[in-house]
DNA sequence: ATCATATCGTACTAAAATAGTACTATTTAA
DNA sequence: TTAAATAGTACTATTTTAGTACGATATGAT
């Protein structure tokens, strides 16, 4: 499909969330009621963004989550990375040798070469500049005109 | 995940294997005996491709499939299009709106941004491309599957 | 005309990945 | 001590993807 997964999609509203209320604590119940996603999801997505390291927490009464400081310059490649383990578009590609066909395939090269268009692409775009509207349109005339149809 | 689904790899194996045997009809299950793919899938794929005019298909005796004229042309951008329908890597960008938090999210013109990146990483790649003629010489000289670097 | 062969359409089942929830334990400030 | 919050984990449900089956139709050869 080539889609990325609501869950991140859901970490990256809630990264930005946070990124607006900078450095101060939110609690999970907070932000799920800012970002309308639920609580035991956002609670489920919070603690992963946790463990890699993307947000710091607080435990205990008064405590809650927080950016991490350097979280705002992660690219984009990298975030997917993380959230995902991976960002390698084809599964032949990717360390686990899965795909049945692999030893008949003479494509893989191929494939090579498309995921790391791809991962270029998303190399020099950071969280920040997923957060910050004025950059996103910078890029947006510097780059292609975009048509929303969102 | 950002993945394309193996139903999409196959089918660009199966293209790419299509492409080998130039304007040669080549039946379903010879495709199948070819790529190592089960006959029925590769038979599900091959009906696919024929439906978006990737190949042309002759039924009956001695009938079989073979590449469309234009298809060595068909950027990959294109082909995963055809293929899955819709290119763009979150499901908050695409046409259905399905994402629940849509309305109060803020971050939608960014993921509007890293569509178009993506997109455009993949429109100057054609199928033709993906198919390394060196390569091919090798596979048709040795008929030994090459060996993979992944 | 008949037959063997192959595609076409569609419907179905199985498997895997994703999404969402629940529960207990631990931490911490008041 | 207590209330409020995160941490870990295990579980279920849903959705998507993968794979299969079967009857209908077309076509070239005998
Ligand atoms: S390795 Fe899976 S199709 Fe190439
Ligand atoms: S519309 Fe789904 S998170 Fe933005």
């Amino acid at each position: 499909m080539l889609r990325i997964t609501k869950m991140t999609d859901y970490a990256v509203l809630i990264l930005a969330n946070l990124a607006l209320h900078d450095k101060k604590f939110l609690t999970a119940k907070e932000i799920a009621s800012e970002t309308h996603i639920s609580l035991p999801t956002s609670q489920k997505i919070l603690k992963k963004l946790n463990r890699n390291n993307l947000v710091i927490s607080k435990q205990g009464a008064s405590g809650g989550y927080a950016l991490e400081d350097d979280t705002k310059n992660i690219s984009v490649a990298a975030l997917l990375k993380t959230l995902n383990g991976d960002l390698s578009i084809t599964q032949c590609s990717s360390n686990d040798h899965q795909c049945q066909v692999e030893d008949f395939c003479n494509i893989g090269d191929a494939w090579q070469m498309i995921n790391q268009r791809v991962q270029w692409a998303l190399n020099d775009i950071t969280l920040g500049d997923l957060i910050h509207p004025t950059r996103i349109e910078q890029f947006i005339s510097t780059n292609i005109p975009v048509t929303r149809n969102h």
